[in-house]
DNA sequence: CCATGCAGTTAACAACTGTTCTCTGGAATT
DNA sequence: AATTCCAGAGAACAGTTGTTAACTGCATGG
């Protein structure tokens, strides 16, 4: 229904879109507390008054900064923690994944990693929601394996929250290689792929 | 030698340590990027050129906070991963010093979360550096333990830099509860009580 | 076809920023 | 006692910021 636009709110999107995608351009070398609303529309060639067409501060904008980031990961969850194969396939299947998510999305991982901890408390808490929806989709399918079973439901998120983090780290480590040489690129897979697999097997051990 | 000041450079010293404290404070709602010289000269009550007399720039300063943040930081780390006592009770005691470190702290521990991926340069390298020195200090510690037998040493910086990066997460959980319950308190407590056993546990099965 | 709605513009505001240069008072040196 | 040094003050600068108000032009719905 609401996907066939008028020229008018085709034009408003093209426009706020804009004003995203300046903004995290902007974001790569400096935090959004500091970013400035005249800052954004500059880049973006509008009127510094059109910001407030859509965004009604800087920290708005970033609370859907976080929504454009994470929101559509979530379906990439299942495919990449379940799967039929065996553990040491999933993991490298994962640490590949999150590799070339860094490589096509690099400024919204960089966002996220940014302001996860940053200075603007509404972009925090937003994060702070994806990221407890990451756990909770994570336990669901942890939740499937076999080797769940006998475990508690708190120690199962315990244990998927473990993974998420895990992956934010292995994240923010391929972007800081992101203009290093292939030799350290693949230093990278190596430690985030025993990490993984050293955590894996504190999971198959867990009951004893 | 050094350490007898005449009253001018104590005097010196004393503003340097204001304008420290200061910034450490406005950083509590901020980020670095956004922290104004004139901001913290203003918090101290001192002229604003008065700030160049101690550092070139605000970015200079959050190399300085690094500094006091993690740099007493060091001898810490021998007397807690290394000890006689069995595993759960280094990893309670591990927890515990955490908690007790981020309640006296705290402004300290959010600077270096918020700063490690913030929008500073400099600032991330100083940190970068610490946090690997501490790796490099619990990789040390671990080579000493009977259960490092067998290692290699890349493996064993892999754990260490695992340990490290746990920390780090368990520190900004407890920043988060600093104002909640006691009982959401101890949750955390037990989750990252778990979580560094689980790591513990794939540690003891690494070489099967 | 005309009236309404609304995305984006223009102009202006008070407040703020980092940085320069010049000056001052008192501690440190001789 | 006379001189040098230097942490901090003061004033001024050009440039920036967020926000307001009143506007314009054009797509939209009746």
């Amino acid at each position: 229904m609401s996907h066939i636009l008028g020229v008018r709110q085709a034009q408003k999107q093209k426009t706020r879109q804009a004003l995203l995608d300046a903004a995290l351009g902007l974001l790569e070398e400096q935090s959004l507390s500091s970013l400035g609303l005249r800052e954004v529309t500059r880049a973006v060639g509008v009127a510094p008054t059109a910001f407030y067409r859509h965004f009604r501060s800087t920290a708005d904008l970033g609370v859907a900064l976080v929504e454009e980031a994470l929101g559509s990961l979530h379906p990439m969850i299942r495919t990449t923690v379940s799967g039929a194969d065996d553990h040491d396939q999933r993991i490298t299947r994962a640490v590949q994944l999150i590799a070339g998510h860094v490589d096509v999305y690099p400024a919204h991982v960089r966002f996220i990693a940014r302001e996860r901890h940053g200075g603007v408390q509404p972009v925090r808490e937003a994060i702070r929601e994806q990221l407890a929806r990451f756990g909770q989709e994570v336990k669901a399918e942890l939740a499937k394996d076999p080797e769940s079973a006998g475990w508690s439901e708190d120690d199962l998120l315990m244990l998927a929250n473990l993974y998420v983090d895990q992956m934010l780290i292995t994240a923010s480590l391929f972007l800081e290689t992101l203009e290093a040489s292939p030799e350290e690129r693949e230093r990278v897979v190596q430690v985030a792929t025993r990490q993984l697999r050293l955590i894996s097997i504190g999971r198959d051990h867990w009951l004893d």
